[in-house]
DNA sequence: GTTTAGCACTCGCTAAGTGAGAGTGCTAAC
DNA sequence: GTTAGCACTCTCACTTAGCGAGTGCTAAAC
């Protein structure tokens, strides 16, 4: 969309002024506080034709105009003008991060809880396909009770999956000392994804003992342990920082969304959406959820090594303040990134 | 408070018809719906008395009666009849139990999410001080980095513990290897909480030439592993339940509860309060925190073995369902105990 | 003594009406 | 192309009025 220098400063004004006051900009306010030097009435022609191409609207006759969704898609292609953190801003998230223990867990809760102190909107990160591309670390299996095993696996990624199962057998803990060991020098250093028949077979003959439970286990490789410690798998924070948002004076739609971000599916499938991009901006009816279409979100996507492990994101209303949330996230996930390779 | 037979019934009825309509109850609606075989005058002079007892009070003249926080004492006292679920209910319950992975996270997590659908409020789980009087099962340090150990505990509750930790210098895994072992040998079958400083002399003798790096391992167990794994201590869920609920019409409230409730350490403080009793309820003012005045919260302890390990509860409006609260928060927490005696 | 009918009174809620204020679009003049 | 002027529109806040629900009190009935 082409727009001339003065339709470009009129609609940076009505979106520079909508996202601080959240009411709708009149020609007299943007002709008196931004420097445009010309008349509310040729202000009103702009905006008309402004109005025209879809970039503002008017929630109803003899109101200002606010931004439309396009409007402000408009601006984060091609108006705004990102605010870099400042220096004491980045020293305290640096600190902050680093002052946090060398889990991926503990480091991803912390960098949710500044980005929802930073930019004053609900912060989410997920952790997805942690577990293709990792190398196995380790595998140990633990006796806890005669007939429960704890299966411990631990990746190079500092990830720790554990799950018990049921051996319909009695094993004594040297049992299985002596598989873990052979699970171990079979399969550790490989990568989950080369967890393939061939190699189970392998297993089997060298085990064919345990057969009776090892069937269990293997078939916890085959799923990629997709299910098990699902708990740590998404990270949301920060809600009540959005309520305060006057968008959000209906409980009813914030019932609404809330009932959505509680589904750690639909999260994980909100943030992953873009994934293929570094950064990525959602604004309002570009959301899929029809509870989100009135929210926009930032995301950005975070690595370990080479590997896009996660996304972090940040939601709030379309009337967000983009320059800022988009710098936010953006410096939190090389932050993250830098951290995150010193795991590996 | 001596209440005569029909004050009782009127009380009653005041509640359950408020609860069940959220709206001031007249004396002609007790009169008509509930069979207490006396005219609307009679119902208002008992009302009147009732009132000056402080069980129940008037939002304005020329409105109905709604029941006080101590008239809802009275009720889960004295006057509610706890409704039993249904062995239909109890089925669901015991299935979804059982189809959840043998982890404690997991079935807790479960917990959660059926305690909020069966009670529509918003439920909450702790797990507390689940390390004292927990033996350990297994202690394993892997080489993540040639600087990163990283060190994971699994305990026979089915916790499993694992922090990462830097070492001044290389370590190979097979030194770690043999570190563990003895660490194994010397601790493990033991309660976290013996692990005492005359059994750390004799690991630092036996293991002198890793000194540098035992340090950090023992003091993980002095400090209980306080602050590692924090993500999984606590669960809540449901909150969208709430907000439905006419008493949450107003953003502000919500958003200050919201704040209060994603704050992990008041959180568990809130659970904690009460957790002598085997079931707790507390009504509006008789909570601490500012924010919840207006709510009621229903607890259970659970148990592993026969130690207190946890809580979980159902917040709610205080116009709450006492009644089958109570019933499901009581019975989950049986399922729960019985669940979890299987791991040990 | 207890219960009830009757009645005046109170108060919140809703709907309707009003005026002020903000902002527009259009027209005509600059 | 820009601006001043103006009629017009629509929201918002405020007021008013009427209705309905429910009460407390009194006096009569049981």
């Amino acid at each position: 969309m082409e727009l001339n220098e003065r339709k470009k400063k009129v609609l940076l004004a009505i979106i520079r002024d909508y996202i601080s006051t959240a009411e709708p900009v009149g020609s007299r306010t943007i002709s008196k506080k931004y420097e445009l030097g010309v008349s509310p009435a040729t202000i009103r022609n702009e905006m008309a034709d402004l109005e025209e191409s879809g970039l503002i609207e008017q929630p109803h006759t003899s109101a200002g105009r606010i931004p439309s969704d396009l409007g402000y898609r408009y601006y984060v292609d091609y108006l705004m003008q990102k605010e870099e953190l400042t220096d004491a801003q980045k020293k305290v998230i640096w600190e902050k991060i680093k002052n946090t223990s060398l889990e991926i867990d503990s480091i991803l809760r912390c960098a949710g809880q500044l980005l929802s102190d930073l930019t004053d909107y609900a912060a989410m990160i997920t952790v997805q396909s942690i577990k293709e591309k990792s190398v196995i670390k380790h595998i140990q299996l633990i006796s806890m009770t005669p007939e429960l095993v704890m299966v411990v696996v631990v990746l190079d990624t500092g990830a720790v999956y554990h799950r018990i199962i049921k051996v319909p057998e009695t094993v004594t803990q040297e049992e299985l000392n002596h598989v873990s060991f052979v699970l171990n020098s079979k399969l550790s250093k490989l990568d989950l994804e080369y967890v393939k028949p061939t190699l189970i077979k392998d297993i089997y003959m060298e085990l064919s003992r345990y057969k009776f439970f090892l069937d269990f286990i293997l078939d916890l490789f085959q799923q990629g342990m997709s299910d098990s410690n699902k708990a740590s798998r998404v990270y949301m924070g920060g809600i009540y920082n959005i309520l305060g948002q006057p968008e959000f004076r209906d409980v009813e739609r914030v019932r609404a969304l809330l009932e959505l971000l509680e589904k750690e599916e639909i999260l994980t499938k909100i943030l992953m959406e873009n994934q293929n991009k570094e950064l990525s901006v959602r604004i309002g009816v570009e959301n899929t959820e029809e509870q989100m279409k009135e929210c926009s979100i930032v995301t950005a996507t975070y690595y370990l090594g080479d590997k896009a492990i996660g996304t972090i994101g940040v939601l709030g209303p379309t009337r967000m303040e983009y320059a800022k949330v988009v710098a936010v996230v953006e410096h939190l996930a090389s932050v993250l990134n830098t951290v995150l390779s010193k795991l590996k």
